[in-house]
DNA sequence: GCCCAGGCACTCA
DNA sequence: TGAGTGCCTGGG
């Protein structure tokens, strides 16, 4: 990926594989916000960044190099060559290949493990609108102010917040699990920082001993913040287009999806489900 | 006013 | 093991 520095700024020159419209609204993060047409503000790893996409590249801003280089690099996956990644899924599949056409400029993040945790504990039966309130929320209580934004809150100043003090932020049932699970990560109980030694079925077991995670929030996490690319996610929008796509329209079950994809995709599984993600959005809203 | 949303825990067979 | 049910809340 080339790319250079001017001023305040970072600029990806005709970047492979990059839209920033894609990859912030492909359903893997939740701290964005649309500033203008193929504009965004993100707030993530502790920052606040502007990202702006013209016809022949991306800016990035504010930004260093050495921001670029120590966290945004590795943050938007920008060493993963998706080139060959979409070469292998699309073939010998004309529905994969539709898919990734839609999402040609989707990039799998790398996020903060607790952040994507938290977060994901929160999604769970909701809807967006309001998952990003309650996470707002949350960073106004706990987070740090930069600017006009408040940083996600880190552990230490989740601390000692009250299963009420969540509930009061209108988690709903959600705040006794994100309780439990600040608790566990405080005190070492369950642990993101040393993952990679453990298998990914070991990593699942010990992210589901958190109350409130079940397989699908595990797996977001693993794959979102915990590089694990070949789990599959499998929620509502995931298991429709599934059904409607590879199984002829049949109620299939999770188990079922996951035994197809692991079979199908193997350790690219999770770049094909979000790129069936994104694309059920679409396709179902147009087949209705 | 009802329905449901990017699941999970809990119960019961 | 698997199916069935309740859950906070707020937008459509």
């Amino acid at each position: 990926m080339e790319y250079s520095q001017t001023d305040d700024r970072i600029i990806l020159k005709n970047p492979d594989s990059f839209n920033i419209t894609q990859i912030l609204e492909c359903g893997q993060c939740f701290r964005f916000v649309k500033t203008a047409d193929n504009e965004y503000r993100i707030i993530a790893m502790g920052k606040i960044l502007n990202i702006r996409q013209s016809a022949d590249c991306a800016e990035f801003y504010p930004c260093t190099l050495a921001e670029f280089e120590n966290i945004w690099k590795k943050y938007f996956d920008l060493d993963t060559d998706y080139s060959s990644i979409k070469e292998k899924l699309s073939r010998n599949d004309e529905i994969m290949s539709a898919a990734i056409e839609y999402g040609s400029g989707i990039r799998l993040l790398n996020q903060d493990p607790s952040e994507c945790l938290i977060s994901f504990i929160i999604s769970q039966n909701n809807n967006i609108p309001r998952i990003k309130g309650i996470i707002k929320r949350l960073s106004e209580t706990y987070g740090t102010k930069e600017g006009n934004d408040y940083l996600f809150p880190s552990l230490s100043q989740l601390a000692d917040a009250s299963e009420d003090d969540f509930f009061k932020l209108r988690m709903g049932f959600r705040a006794r699990y994100v309780k439990d699970c600040v608790d566990k990560l405080v005190s070492g109980k369950a642990d993101l920082e040393n993952t990679q030694k453990l298998t990914t079925a070991e990593l699942l077991e010990s992210l589901m001993q958190i109350k409130g995670v079940g397989q699908k929030v595990a797996d977001c996490v693993m794959l979102f913040s915990l590089g694990r690319r070949e789990v599959f996610p499998t929620d509502v929008w995931i298991k429709r287009i599934m059904e409607k796509l590879y199984f002829d329209d049949k109620e299939t079950s999770i188990k079922e999806i996951h035994a197809f994809a692991e079979d199908k995709w193997g350790s690219l599984a999770g770049y094909a489900q979000q790129y069936l993600y994104y694309y059920s959005k679409a396709y179902i809203k147009d087949n209705k």
